[in-house]
DNA sequence: TTATTTCATATTGACATACTAGGAAAAAGG
DNA sequence: CCTTTTTCCTAGTATGTCAATATGAAATAA
């Protein structure tokens, strides 16, 4: 029942790019060492990120990315759910689930259904403006 | 991100137990068959709910496990951290994690926080005797 | 043409998950 | 005492996931 290291560190890389956001487009190698994680980890990270419309790339020397909306577009849910896929708690409420047979009888899928809502409800809440906000208070 | 079938399993045979408590212990053998799930797999989990205390076991024919506390003292979280550990979604908020020297820049680990908190807010909020009652409801 | 960047795919080692297997220990009933 | 039924304990195993690293190709600015 943990967030991995590619959801957590996705989420840390779309707030570098957000602050980072000049005339320049941000190089994964900045990144890697403001936030201490390997380059070659964050472009796996990234290329989920870069599929789903998130950031655009621009390749070559002085290239880099850049967010494709605006920070208060992004949710948290948003972006751990394209690194670590949908984020529910159980199988049982994936999409694509094989509906079991037993679920109408089944009392502890009212607890994941809540417990569902209440992790979107924060996950969900929360924009990369923000983290930016909180970020800048921290570090002025 | 998921819950294991471990936790998921455990919290069923809770019920399971919980719903057939009479002056016979429950067996597994028969929890086994209602639940669909092999007594190996089951004798696995109820171990670590015998370590904490939850339920008691009795040895030999006749024998089988019993609650040792009224199904309103258990809420669904105590059970689940009993087999799954600790339920927090990232390990910076476990007790025993070494706090990572960026801890106080941090600004993700808010979100975490507030994660972990609306966790427990459903899983600390039903009890082994909601179930039961939800139960009943769906087959009296 | 070279250096710099992203892009794509494969490989690795460690660990976790979801079980199954085999047998020991306890105890009730005859 | 003996047999059967139950829990208890340890080990094994197949599969998958995690957290990276490695290698090299493709694009492009200067």
């Amino acid at each position: 029942m943990k967030i991995s290291t590619k959801g957590r560190y996705a989420l840390r890389l779309m707030l570098d790019i957000a602050m980072h956001d000049t005339i320049e487009p941000v190089r994964l190698k900045d990144t890697a060492e403001r936030q201490n994680i390997s380059v070659k980890y964050l472009e796996q990270i990234i290329s989920a990120l870069v599929r789903a419309g998130y950031v655009k790339s621009i390749r070559g020397p002085q290239g880099g990315y850049r967010l494709m909306k605006k920070p208060t577009e992004y949710t948290v849910g948003m972006i751990l759910r394209q690194v670590e896929g949908n984020m529910v708690p159980v199988s049982c409420l994936e999409d694509e689930a094989v509906d079991c047979e037993r679920q109408e009888q089944c009392v502890t899928l009212r607890i994941w259904k809540e417990l569902d809502v209440a992790m979107r409800s924060v996950l969900d809440k929360y924009t990369l403006a923000d983290l930016m906000g909180w970020q800048q208070e921290i570090t002025p």
